[in-house]
Formats: C-alpha cells, structure tokens, sequence
DNA sequence: CTGAAAGCGCTTACAG
DNA sequence: CTGAAAGCGCTTACAG
C-alpha cells in the first residue's frame, strides 16, 4: 500500500525545494528547462496527482457543486441530477447530492453541512415540508455567504436567487386545450395541495383554460389530493356518474392510478376517457395503454440549472453586476400517446 | 454579504490566540471556564462553522464517499443511492454521485478525479464497458492507496475489496422453479450479453432449475440481448409457434416488451404466457398486468454497503487484520404479481 | 491558563 | 534559476 506521493516526498527524492517542485509541475518558466524535465519525469513516474483537498482550502474553491433535491427515486430528480452531472464534468465540477426526504429539518441539515466550504453553490428543489412552512432562512443565509444557489422545479419568490422551471401554468393550460380540442367538456383536474408550487400554477393553467373555452367551472371537478387513500373513492365517484369524460393529471401516479381504476370500472381509456399526466417517466411510456404526458425535459433543466450556476462561480470575481436574477423556462411538449388517441 | 468568520476573525475581535479560540470552542478544559464561554458565545453570535476543507486536509480524512454507477435513471441505482445516503448521513458522511454511463473511460476519468484526496472510500457497480474490457486498474490502484473500496451487484472476482450482491444464480433457479410449479414446461430466459456478470449468473440458474426438473433443456429458448431491435422479432417468432408458455426476463424493460408484444399478438399474459422479472421497480408495479418480479432490495444493498465501508474506514487506524474482505449476499424474493396469477 | 510553533499539501510573491 | 516565507483554516503537542 503506497500512499499517495506529495510535493515534499517528490522535493526530497529530488533535493530541490518545494517550491521549486511546485513550479516544475506548472510549467513555469522560472524553472530551468533541466529541472523541469527531471521533475516532471519524476512525478509522472511515482503518478503524482495533487491533493484536491490543499488546493481547495488554497484557492477557496472546491469545484464542487451540491445538489439537494426532495427524492432520488422519482425518475424526473433522476434526470435532472444526470443533466447537472453532465454539464458539471465537462467544466470539471463534481456533484455531491444529498436528500431532503421531502423534510425541512433534513433539508436545513443537509445544506449546513455541505455549506462549510465543500461547496462552491448549490442546486436545489424545494421539499414539501419546506414549501408548507415557508422557511427558507437556511437559503437565505448560504446566499449571503456568497455561495450561489439555483432552483429548479420547486421554488419560491421568497428567495432572490437564479431559477429554473418550466411554465407550469401555461403547460396545464395547453394540456386541457388540447382534450378541448378533442371534444372533451367535463374535464377534471387531479392535482396536489396547493402549497406545493407547481400544484397551484398547475390549477390556475386549467382554471383559465376552462373558462377560456366557455366550459362550466365546476369546484367538484377539480381533485386536490393529500394522501392517496380517499382518493380513489373520490375520481370513482366522477367516473360513475360519466359526470367527466377526460382527466388532466398531475403527475404520472395519479393518472396511471386512474387508468387502472376506469378499466376496473369498464371504462376504456381514451374511448370513455381521456388522460394526460404531467412529468413523462417510465410509467407513462409503459403503462397500457401508454399516457399522453406534459414532457419537464429534467436533463434539459439540469444542464440549464448546472450552466447558471457555473457561470455565476465563474464571473464571481467581478463581483459587481450581481443582483441580476434570472429565472429560466424551459419549454415543454405534449407527447401524445394511447391515452388521447381517437 | 458577510463572508464566513473564521477562528483567526474571532481570535483578533476577541484578542486572544487562535489555539485558545479553538481549544474553547473544542470545549478544552486547558481553557479557564472563562474565556471559554466567552468565545463560545462569540462563535454561535457570528454563527462560526468550522471549514470543512481545513479540517479535511489537516485529519486526512474527509467524511464523504464516493459513488460511481453506471446510470441514476435506473430506478434500481437511485435506490442503492438512497438506501447508501441514508446511513452515511447517520453518521456524519456525505455522499458525491459520479455516472460513469456504462463507459469505460469516463469511470476511470471519474475515478481519479475524486480519488485525489477528496473521498475517504467508494461505492461502485462496474459500468458495462468495464466489465467487458476486463480492465480494473483503476480500482486496484485506488484501494493500493489506502482507500477502500466497497462493489455492489456488478462486481468482478478480479479484484479484492468488500462486495454486496444478490445470488442471482439462486434467484434466477428459483423464479424457473416457481414457473415451473405452476405448470410451465416450457419457459424461455430473456437475457443480457456474458460479460455483465449478472447476466451471466442468472443464466446459470435458469440452466440449472431446468436441468433440475427433467425438462429439455433447449439453447434456442435462451435469447441474448445484444441491440433491443431484432430481439422483438426473435421472441415474437417463438410466441407465434406457441414454443413457450414462460418467460424469465433478466429485467423489468425486457418484460414490459414481451407482454406488449404478447398482447398485441393475441396471447394472454397469464394465461398463455407467464412472464417474471428480475429487478422490482415501477415499471413491473404500474403496467397492464402487473408484473412478477425478483425483488433486489437496493435500499439494503445501499445500506450494506455503505456500512461495509464506513466499518472499513472506521476501523482502518489499526491496519492489521485487512485483507479479510467479504462479499454480502442480499436476500431476494419473489415478488407474485398479475403475470403469474393463475 | 495562554500562546507560539509546526503541520496537513499546496501556491505564489518576493529575495537572493 | 532556486528557495524561504507566508498563507489558505484548522488542530495539538509543547513551552512558558
């Protein structure tokens, strides 16, 4: 077990200074052309690599960037994280990604600990529990270190800072214009509480949507859903009564849940109801039949988010100009599928 | 924006030393209760966090390990990750994600970049590439250097560190013989190429449950993946002639496939065809029928193998006794869906 | 009880 | 052309 070798070892083998080692390896032109040489041979010989650790506590700054993000497991925070991984790597950033568990004391935790200088910013999504209680000092106060943070997805106004998201109102919008278009009247919109951001920008898509099209606003038609439990009684009870003929729903779950329950109830998918979902995952692609979905491009928001953020590091410097917040929209698409054919 | 205050901030403001702001803050009883309390009471006004990075560098340890996986929008890799970060935090480690995407290089380039200093140990599963080209020095040379290293499911004999796997030769036997139970006589096996080791494995136990039960074994009912393209041909000429009443398929996408195509041609999944697969993620949960599944646990994969590594990393001081390394096998189970209901 | 010094592994302005 | 010194932010053995 050979541990890694350092300048000093290499100093010594070679009887010159440190510094002068140091230099060698940078190629400075200080150096005799001799020296360097002999320097270099040496360190390639022994796989010289410099620690990582020295030049971050030297240059203060780490080239890593933190990630934290409610879930791993659903497949949209996947793609996101691989869209950050990609564009990090290229600039020769890392990624250190750590999870809220939809928990604000988690989330709190998780940032102050990656805060104590592992980090050079972050990238994050608001958990739910963080998004209820409307606390978001432990945000606030990396900002004012100087460490920048960019959101995505799950955010909030309460904190001036870079943004990613898509229109999530004018996505719902399209949505429900779209099984408009297709004759739909009674459309029904499953969504989650309204604390959680997307959820009531999604509402106000529909909402305005429904009313654009001189359809009847009914409250009944629109399902806020806080555990999965009464909810299935609630959307059977509407499909009973034939009382709406298509669903937007809020996440893939939801409308794969209710797929299986109207074919349970002998209502066909699209013919007796159509179905879009938002987020296209895995269970929209292969469920029978295949659902119609609001694509989030997560790689798309990842590189995006990554690029902000790496950019902001980079021009830290200058630090003037600063305060000049962006926020991004990424655009989305319907992807039609089985769910909504004719 | 106040930049982070350090011990040598506190230390001036206070007009002490820096060794007595640290010893205090370290709660040292060299230090009069005085002074102690006095810079504590400093330290939490200025909200002092002690950097990471210095306190890295000076212990030679860095609390943070390093995951490197051949994809995160593989729903079992986000489990292993979450089941991973869930005991690192416990105990005081983060966690940092690389995604070597099956590629070789890009594992090693992944590799060194955070062997330098920035990681106490690993946790890796072999990308496909690696695993085909047989070459693990970056991996031998990382453990050379002290730091350990811990494999999950795709592992290789090649190189000598702590492993968790499941047996999936065993599991693969015992997912034939239930098919077999139910009065399957001729049960396909859909797999990968050889070289990603569980494929492999996998294909043994199918072997051998047939071989097992006196059934014929017969090659041609074992399809190796190669491309996703001409794999649906070839299955669908052996459903046409009713040459199978069975399928194990090695992974969820695998089977989806096959009973969308078993469906499309007329055949009923589970009554002229009975499908299970390995690995139980949301596709097998949410498709029409659901599907049968050889449930890996990667929560407790990722659990197992975090604690494997920080046990290493822990106990490392004392280096006798290394060398003992060991191989976790994850129970699986069988997970009994819509696709082999009777 | 307090503080100066050395050291973790590196870089760089400055002297010689 | 080479090297000693200071410094990044911390800890700790040692002197006083």
């Amino acid at each position: 077990m050979k541990r890694k070798v350092t300048l000093k070892q290499i100093a010594k083998e070679l009887d010159v200074s440190i510094s002068t080692v140091s230099k060698s390896l940078r190629d400075s032109t200080e150096i005799s052309e001799d020296t360097r040489q002999k320097v270099q041979a040496f360190a390639k010989l022994y796989n010289y690599k410099p620690n990582n650790i020295a030049l971050s506590l030297k240059n203060r700054k780490t080239k890593t960037i933190g990630i934290i993000i409610p879930e791993i497991v659903h497949h949209f925070f996947a793609t996101v994280i691989s869209g950050i991984e990609q564009v990090a790597n290229n600039h020769g950033y890392s990624v250190v990604v750590c999870l809220s568990n939809e928990s604000f004391d988690k989330e709190v935790i998780n940032m102050e600990m990656l805060a104590n200088g592992s980090m050079d910013g972050f990238i994050m999504s608001l958990s739910k529990e963080t998004q209820y209680k409307g606390d978001f000092h432990h945000i606030t106060e990396v900002i004012n270190q100087g460490m920048p943070v960019v959101m995505f997805d799950r955010v909030t106004n309460e904190v001036l800072c870079d943004k990613v998201i898509i229109d999530d109102k004018m996505a719902a919008y399209d949505a429900v214009q779209n099984l408009v278009n297709m004759g739909n009247k009674k459309i029904a919109l499953v969504t989650t509480v309204d604390y959680v951001s997307v959820g009531k920008l999604r509402t106000d898509g529909y909402t305005k949507a429904i009313l654009d099209n001189d359809l009847p606003f009914n409250e009944k038609l629109i399902i806020k859903i806080e555990d999965i439990e009464n909810f299935e009684s609630q959307i059977a009870k509407l499909m009973e009564n034939r009382a709406i003929d298509a669903v937007l729903a809020v996440n893939e779950l939801f409308a794969v849940t209710i797929i299986k329950l109207a074919s349970k109830m002998g209502l066909k998918v699209p013919e007796d109801l159509s179905v879009i979902a938002f987020t296209d995952g895995i269970i929209s692609q292969y469920s029978t039949p295949t659902i119609s979905t609001v694509s989030q491009n997560g790689i798309k928001m990842g590189q995006k988010a990554a690029k902000m953020l790496i950019d902001r590091l980079e021009t830290e410097e200058d630090d003037d100009a600063e305060e000049l917040y962006r926020t991004e929209v990424i655009e989305t698409n319907l992807i039609e599928r089985e769910s909504t054919k004719r």
